[in-house]
DNA sequence: AACACGGGGAT
DNA sequence: ATCCCAGTGTT
């Protein structure tokens, strides 16, 4: 079925010496990127899994620990989770580990170990969406299949002056349509990493370096000096701020009291010091809100530090406070652990938390 | 379609 | 402060 949309979009425009001039920049100004060396799925995938909503030079280091502890998909798959997380620790989006691992296990126990190389088996994957199938078809096995995240559609917005809102879930679906059909059949690879690239180095969001553009002369926004205006993307609402008092809650051998979050959720199956929500709990009660949450008495004492962390929807103040065990068991439904300094070295947690561990 | 989901870096 | 980043899952 023809679609009206990306025909007219692509009328007049000349794809071929676009897909040329795109690939060949692409080969000879590419950056050295560890996931580059080779085409292994399983290095593809992971890479593009840490990459998402997350910058190159974050990743690298991520990405080498990362496959020094788990050469192999099956490597992987044969971990506890816990050590996936603590590899993860500080990348955030900690789903994203979580449904790597879960896949891994799930390619292993389905497709004897080799990562599907279509669109219905990738999609059926945990963490595998419309963006990651594409990458890994055409990054692992030169497939044409699109690959469109937050670069390819600001560049493509501008080379084609699309001005649809960015922002808007059914946008990603025009661009991929596009892509369909502008896509080099001969190296869809070079051709979709080519976008990212440019995106990336040349076509950035505040300073487009247009002047260094290898597809400038097919750029209809810079032609008519609209490339500051391009893409469309309404602005999303600010976060809620929400108080807690965090403690670091030490028993007379001096060991500190450490809880497991939740398996969903911010933060799920990561470790964190207890916190007390001040939104629904009065700080005079504290100590008796304790008592009845946690099933153990408490005395508190000093304040030392403030950390204000924000999240992409949320932002946490947190008091960090010092308190002492005295007495009580915890409720058994809690997972509340004792640990030394040392032992918490073990544990996964936020980053926020780790700012706490200084003062431990 | 809208929202939850981390953290860091650039402006 | 605000935006952005090689997005996906849930509701």
């Amino acid at each position: 079925m023809k679609n009206n949309r990306s025909e007219r979009i692509l009328e007049a425009f000349d794809s071929l010496t676009f897909c040329e001039n795109l690939i060949q920049w692409f080969q000879t100004e590419q950056r050295v990127l560890p996931w580059r060396e080779n085409q292994d799925p399983y290095r593809v995938w992971v890479s593009e899994i840490m990459l998402q909503q997350t910058k190159v030079d974050t990743v690298i280091p991520y990405f080498n620990r990362f496959i020094d502890q788990f050469p192999t998909l099956q490597a992987l798959a044969g971990a506890e989770e816990q050590q996936v997380l603590k590899a993860w620790e500080g990348l955030g989006y900690y789903s994203r580990a979580r449904n790597l691992h879960s896949a891994v296990q799930e390619v292993v126990s389905t497709y004897n170990g080799q990562v599907p190389n279509n669109e219905k088996e990738l999609s059926s994957l945990k963490g595998i969406g419309p963006y990651t199938k594409g990458a890994i078809l055409s990054i692992a096995y030169d497939t044409p299949a699109p690959a469109v995240d937050g670069n390819v559609m600001r560049v493509l917005s501008r080379i084609l002056m699309i001005e649809d809102d960015i922002a808007k879930p059914a946008t990603r679906k025009v661009f991929e349509e596009v892509v369909r059909e502008l896509i080099s059949k001969e190296d869809p690879s070079s051709f979709n990493q080519g976008l990212m690239e440019l995106g990336a180095l040349i076509c950035t969001p505040k300073k487009p370096s247009c002047m260094l553009c290898p597809v400038q002369n097919h750029c209809r926004a810079f032609a008519e000096g609209k490339e500051l205006q391009l893409p469309i993307k309404s602005s999303k609402k600010k976060q809620k701020k929400l108080p807690y008092l965090a403690l670091i809650l030490k028993d007379e051998r001096g060991k500190v009291v450490i809880q497991q979050r939740p398996e969903q959720g911010l933060l799920a199956n990561l470790w964190e010091f207890p916190m007390i929500p001040l939104q629904e709990v009065n700080k005079e009660h504290v100590a008796s809100w304790f008592k009845e949450n946690y099933g153990v008495e408490i005395v508190l004492h000093d304040t030392v530090d403030h950390i204000k962390h924000t999240f992409s929807h949320i932002i946490w103040e947190l008091e960090v406070i010092e308190a002492t065990y005295t007495h009580g068991q915890f409720f058994e439904h809690l997972t509340t652990t004792f640990v030394t300094k040392h032992e918490l070295e073990q544990y996964p947690l936020p980053v926020s938390h780790q700012k706490i561990v200084k003062h431990v």
